[in-house]
DNA sequence: GGCCGCACTAAGCGCCCGCTCACCTTCGGC
DNA sequence: GCCGAAGGTGAGCGGGCGCTTAGTGCGGCC
């Protein structure tokens, strides 16, 4: 599928702060062949031949394999907390809020799907110390939606039951999408990203979730 | 975590139709082994010393370690379908049946989550062809979820915009059980299953979906 | 009671893994 | 024009992998 380039980094995904270029396109490459393989499945040398280097060349820029994966872990995990504290933090409604953080946060793991795939499949391969680090970006990209949840629901604007299980719940729905999405299937990660948001809404009891399909993204400001 | 028959057959999950005794406590080892660190991670070494036999045993009873995927894969769907069809086969409403598929599913899911993780998560490290075999038990189960949803939207008891989508998204929200339920958490099985039930009515627009917590199971007739 | 066959083991084969090391090329600074 | 650092290569190491094979203990059948 073309070049590493534009697979994993295809929808814009940063990687920009990867700074020597070679080291960059060594862990664009092992994220394609994580994602498609699996970590343990993945060989040093697959990593380099996709970079278009030599097996030796990677421990230059990498002390070991796993430090690959914990690279690609942390800043993905760091993109996609950014990605549902843009959507949080804006002005408006907690359905709002929710739909956009749902949306945007789905539309991220549907069009960056190889890369969502390592940091959300990938995180036992990890060691402890790294996989600690890790589950704590986790913990705030849970608080990140249980926040508008909880706000909703002391507003009366949604209606809970459980929140932290209602949180749980919407995570696994925009998670499970890098498992099943796929790039050339009928839908765009712009549609998904739109059904899943109204989804949630129903989910949480918001008013008028049932929205009329078919308009563009949901509004900002 | 105690010994193979408790961990990995805990929940009554059958395994008694894999005949040869020796080949049963191969195959619940492996479940095991897979769960914990993946397909590609485990080692035929690890998985008959689980068995308390020594590396050449597993291979009297299995051609290769393939194989044994392939096995628990493939009983595993079947017991999925067949939770999925006994819930949806019943007398009842669309929404009566929905939720007891999703409540069953999922306590299945939470539940034995040892092997739905296999089932569910290790599926890319199959070859072609056991892979298209089980893609196709995966087709089934998606179609008893959409045909439930299908007959709920046909009589108008249901509102659902996109049937697929909807179908995608609950079975998603059920899968992801495997990945995150913890044993040891602070949920059960069973609280897990009538949580989710209650959001997918939701998702599903069902009419009195935001129902009392705390009573037992769904009436059923 | 002798023998066959089956379930299982001890040992190990060939391969490929993650990773290393000695060496090579390129290039800016003076 | 020479020099050292940075970035890269080819060959290969120790080890663990999936899997095989020769041999062993043992229960069932005549």
């Amino acid at each position: 599928m073309s070049t590493a380039e534009e697979t994993a980094g295809g929808e814009a995904q940063a990687w920009g702060e990867v700074t020597p270029d070679a080291a960059r396109r060594l862990l664009i490459a092992a994220v394609e062949a994580f994602a498609e393989r699996g970590y343990h499945a993945t060989t040093t040398r697959d990593i380099a031949g996709r970079a278009g280097m030599s097996p030796a060349a990677l421990y230059i820029h990498y002390k070991t394999k796993e430090e690959l994966l914990h690279r690609i872990s942390r800043i993905g995990h760091e993109k996609a907390l950014e990605i549902l504290r843009t959507a949080s933090g804006r002005a408006g409604s907690p359905t709002e809020r929710l739909a956009d953080a749902v949306s945007s946060f789905v539309r991220w793991h549907a069009g960056g799907r190889t890369t969502a795939r390592v940091v959300q499949y990938e995180l036992d391969s990890l060691g402890p110390d790294a996989r600690a680090e890790i589950l704590g970006l986790r913990r705030l990209v849970d608080a990140e939606i249980r926040g508008i949840i909880e706000e909703g629901a002391r507003s009366g604007e949604f209606d809970v039951i459980d929140v932290h299980g209602t949180t749980l719940a919407v995570l696994s729905l925009c998670i499970d999408v890098a498992r099943w999405f796929n790039v050339g299937g009928p839908r765009t990660p712009e549609e998904v990203g739109e059904l899943y948001a109204d989804l949630v809404l129903r989910m949480v009891g918001a008013a008028g979730s049932a929205r009329a399909a078919g308009s563009g993204a949901d509004p900002q400001t």
